[in-house]
DNA sequence: CAGAATCCGCTCAGATACTG
DNA sequence: CAGTATCTGAGCGGATTCTG
């Protein structure tokens, strides 16, 4: 174990990339205001430990904008920079994408679950 | 153990939805012409459980149109709906972005890394 | 309040072996 | 060739505990 210190700085293996579940979650409550750290945690009900990876991440590739204020007891704000609105548009046409498409998909997944999953089968090679 | 069959059929539990590593791939790679399964592995390294896996996901949404010939050795197909299709332009968007905007992220990383992830630290409240 | 450190269970993906 | 069945290891996300 670390000998003096044990803040952050010390370890030497960076964090890898994450796929990261609650990444747009966060990014699209950050769309209005800068939120606190709690009032995040709040509206997802995510774990205090996931959100802080995915705060982090975030930060880190430049997305989201960490600032403290060196005041009693701490508050920490989040908010989006440029980067992040335009990662926060590109995911909500994600999501615009699935949610017009929902239908097609529901019932390609009645089809495909009511065969049993059997495909299309031909005799002839083309 | 399943008495009779062991026929995917026979299993009462659908999968789950899956965040698929590896769909994006696949459906690039289905952009030009429909691919037999061997070629999508060869082309991509991926193991074969993980492409079958894949591949069904994409086939039970709709995104996928697979198509067995009564061959020997069989031959299966996959192509792409015009679903998928759209989900391949859409896959497209968010890959170019992320290529577009690399040295952002990359300068962020740097910059986050260099000074150990500590924030900007504000003494006054607003 | 905003975290860091730890432990833990689950799911995902790879490796391996076997079939129609 | 195109799968299915199984085992296994790694990583993610949650719960808990402790601190500045």
């Amino acid at each position: 174990m670390s000998a003096i210190s044990n803040s952050r700085s010390d370890k030497g293996d960076r964090p890898k990339a994450r796929s990261g579940k609650w990444t747009m979650t966060i990014i699209t409550l950050l769309r209005d205001q800068p939120q606190r750290f709690n009032a995040l945690r709040r509206q997802t009900g995510i774990s205090q430990k996931t959100l802080t990876t995915t705060l982090r991440e975030l930060e880190r590739n430049g997305f989201v904008l960490r600032t403290m204020f060196a005041t009693i007891p701490p508050r920490v704000e989040y908010e989006l920079t440029e980067l992040g609105r335009e990662l926060l548009e590109l995911s909500e046409g994600v999501r615009d994408f699935f949610q017009r498409r929902r239908p097609q998909m529901e019932a390609a997944r009645e089809r495909f679950d009511a065969s049993g999953g059997e495909p299309e089968i031909r005799l002839n090679h083309p």
